[in-house]
Order: structure tokens, then C-alpha cells, then sequence
DNA sequence: TAGTGGTCTAGACCACTAA
DNA sequence: TAGTGGTCTAGACCACTAG
């Protein structure tokens, strides 16, 4: 079958998922409607079936429609709110304020493992763990504080690096493959120690962000960075997907 | 027997999938490594050439490679962390922790936008809104405060809901169709009026949550959630993209 | 200009499940 | 049992771009 390559439009597919998108996002079709069938669309557009399945299953992927055999294919019922959270690397994002950066190292111990950092790092008791303390400058002015420990076992490599110079964070994301991120999120008082290390009054109110990094098989880092609730600001975009 | 076993395999596009991601994310095929061409993973799986398209249009939307014709398809470098922050109906939040769960209105207004609101919908002078001033308490502890604007333009319904029985959120959710969202998340210190919402102590620190709703042409709402620092986290959950 | 990926076709078989 | 979606095939043409 001979096509017309017109220019610079849409891709089949890409026109056949916005079109449906469209639909459910106006409100034309609710809830619970049931969408047409993969032949009819076929129909509607002239097009084989993979090129409608396409675009369906992109919809499965946005969770826009549910698809169940025999029966066909609805609108699902408004979802729990997802939003994609960049977290980026610190340097990277000081820089991107256009403001100087500046890394110091406070504290670096090689040492047993804590029953703190058993818990956090779900290692056995004794086995090693490098713990960092450092603080990240923005401008001269302490931008954020962050406190680590590393699971040696896993980046042997962490043991003889110094982290004078690069903080652990930009080390870490270059060194070792990662593949899952757990993060809390919490806005906490500072006390004395934490107001000392970002010049801020005790008692001011900080946002708190955890992450536990897992490699599939072992945590390899637990960090605490602690922001000044006045200076920082995360930013989520929510997105039904991935765009196309 | 020769006969596949009952357990569920994964298709075929599905475990190209999982070899590739996993040879990148095992380090295994570094960033700015060439990953075979799709005629040699054809071979490879002795499958159609649209079965590994598949599977690499996939990698792509996770952000694991990038493809540029003519030269193939390249492990990308290691990119920021994004996480999949899943922000939860409130009412659901705290009957999750198996709490009581109260709703109370405390104002709402319909008025003409002021400033303040033309900027955070993006709407035009004069344009009503309607304000709302509500709170959610768990186990008849206050867990948060919700300060709301909606613009009435386009949801016309929300002028003659009273929300004095069920919460905007939960109305909004039900009846508007929403295909973006912005967030931005920040602690602050509770100043009086919000301390006293709250019954916590003036300068408390809080966890701040902003959301602004899109439709796809205009700004539905815009929503500022506070919760106690200490009564509540976000977690988010790190994940390549979604899973298949 | 040659080789890659982007897209699409016109079928096919199968699994699941509502009727 | 019939009809839906899930997956796959073995081609095809085209756009883009490195060489």
C-alpha cells in the first residue's frame, strides 16, 4: 500500500494515542467508557493493527485505559497523583544557578558498622562502612550538608579514595551502577549541630531528603542531605509517562 | 514434556529487554558503549526486526540509550536520579494509616482574582476563583492544612459545591480531567495563623507542598498543602520508567 | 552513498474470558 | 465458543547522517 509521506506531522501512532488521550482528557469519553475496538480503529485510520495496538499500549502505560480481553478496552478512573522528582547531583545544581561552587570534606571515618548503620544499609554487624561528612557551598554561603555512610563491601574502591576534592555524591554516580533509589522527604527543625554546620539559626526549619541507593543486590550508600527550608526548593513535574 | 511451562515467561521483547537494561545497569556495557545493531539482535533472539524495536524503543523512554541513525544505539551517561514521587488523595493517606479520618471546611469565598491568584493560575484580571480554606485531621489530630484556589472558568461545577462534606481534592479528582501537574516541595516555618491550624508551636518547621493543575490549555487549581514536619514524609520510589 | 533506525503492513497464532 | 487483546513475523519504504 503506497503512503502519502507528507511532512513534518505526527507519526501514525503518535496521532492515534493524542487523539484518544484527547478524548478522555476533555472529558469527552469519562470513566469506565469503553473505547474502541483495535479493529474498529484499524478502520477509523486506515492503518494495521500493530499501529493501533501502538498507541493503546502507550495508553496502558500512561494509565489512561485498562485493557481486558474479550471485553475491550476503558477509561480508567482518575489515579493517585504521580510525579517524576529530579533529584540532580548538588554540583551540577548549584552550578546551574549560575552561583560558585565550593565542596569541603568535614569528617571521613572507615569504621565498623553501627547498629544505625546496620539498619540503614541492611548489612551485618562489624562489617565496614565509610562515613562522610561534608558540606556543599553555593557562593560562599553552606548550601547544604550532607552525611553519608558507604557500604565498603560493595565499593571496595570508596576505601582508598579521599573525597578531599570530589564530594561522594558525583564520585558515587560515576563509579557504581546503580538501579534503585529510595527517598524520604521531610521538613525537620535544625539543632544546634546541623545550624552550625548551613550558619542558621537552631530551630530553623530545613528540608530533609534520604536516599538509599540499592544495586540489585546491596545497598550501597545511605545519605542525609539537609537543605535550609529557605534556600531550596524541590520541583516535580508530573508526566503521564514518558513523552514520546 | 516438551510443553512450555505453566509459569508466567516474560515475552520475548521483554527478556531483550531485561538482558540489555541489565548489562548497562551491571556496568557491564559502560555509558557511550555501542549496543548491537538491531539486525544483530535479530540474529541474536532469532527474531523479526520489530520485536527488538521494541524492546529498544523502551530503553529509550527509560533514558538507557539513545539511537542516532546511521551510527547505532549508545548506553547514555549516567543521568540525574528521577524518582516517581506518588502523591496520594489525602483522605486516603490517612485512613492508609488506619487513623480516623475529618474533614473541615473553614472558609470559602468566590471572588475575582487578586494578584496574587491571576498569578498563580495564570488567568485574567477579574476572572472568579473560588478560595477555599480547608483542614484534614487524622484521629482528630489536625494533619494538615490546605489553602486552594480554583479556577471557576473551568470548572464551572466547583461554584456550586458547597465542600463542606467532602474535600476539593478528592471533588476535583472525580470530576476534572487533568493531564499535568507541577510540584514543588519546601519546609518553612509555621508563622502564626498556620501554627494555630495546626496546634503546633509558632516556627514549627513544616513540610510545604505545592501543586499546580493543568488540563492541557488552562490551570485548573492551584494548591498549597502543610503538614507538620513531624507527622509526615514523601517517599518516593525510584524507578527506571514504568514497569512493562 | 550506504547503513542505520523509524515506521508501517497484512497477515498469523495464541491466551484469556465473557457470554 | 467466539471475540478480544498480546505478541510476533517477514517483509517494506523512508529519513537521516556518517563517511
Amino acid at each position: 500500500m503506497d503512503k502519502a509521506p507528507r511532512v513534518q506531522e505526527k507519526s501514525l501512532h503518535e496521532r492515534i494515542l493524542g487523539d484518544i488521550e484527547g478524548r478522555i482528557l476533555s472529558g469527552e469519553w469519562a470513566p469506565g467508557h469503553r473505547i474502541p475496538f483495535e479493529h474498529e480503529l484499524t478502520q477509523e485510520y486506515a492503518c494495521s493493527r500493530m499501529t493501533v495496538n501502538k498507541a493503546m499500549g502507550e495508553l496502558v502505560k500512561r494509565g489512561l485505559i485498562e485493557r481486558r480481553r474479550r471485553s475491550g478496552s476503558f477509561v480508567t478512573q482518575p489515579h493517585a497523583q504521580s510525579a517524576v522528582l529530579e533529584i540532580h547531583d548538588i554540583q551540577r545544581e548549584v552550578q546551574a544557578l549560575g552561583l560558585k561552587y565550593l565542596y569541603r570534606l568535614d569528617n571521613r571515618q572507615l569504621r565498623k558498622a553501627t547498629a544505625d548503620d546496620r539498619r540503614l544499609l541492611e548489612i551485618k554487624p562489624n562489617a565496614p562502612v565509610l562515613s562522610l561528612l561534608c558540606r556543599h557551598y553555593a557562593a560562599d554561603v553552606p548550601f547544604c550538608l550532607e552525611e553519608r555512610i558507604i557500604n565498603v563491601a560493595t565499593v571496595p574502591e570508596a576505601s582508598d579514595a579521599d573525597f578531599s576534592e570530589v564530594g561522594p555524591g558525583s564520585w558515587l554516580l560515576k563509579m557504581v551502577p546503580w538501579s534503585a533509589a529510595e527517598h524520604r522527604i521531610r521538613a525537620v527543625a535544625a539543632d544546634k549541630s546541623v545550624a552550625e554546620a548551613l550558619a542558621i539559626p537552631t530551630g530553623s526549619a530545613c528540608l530533609v531528603i534520604e536516599r538509599r541507593t540499592w544495586n540489585g543486590q546491596n545497598y550501597i550508600t545511605h545519605v542525609t542531605v539537609t537543605y535550609p527550608g529557605d534556600r531550596h526548593e524541590l520541583v516535580a513535574q508530573f508526566m503521564p509517562s514518558q513523552q514520546m
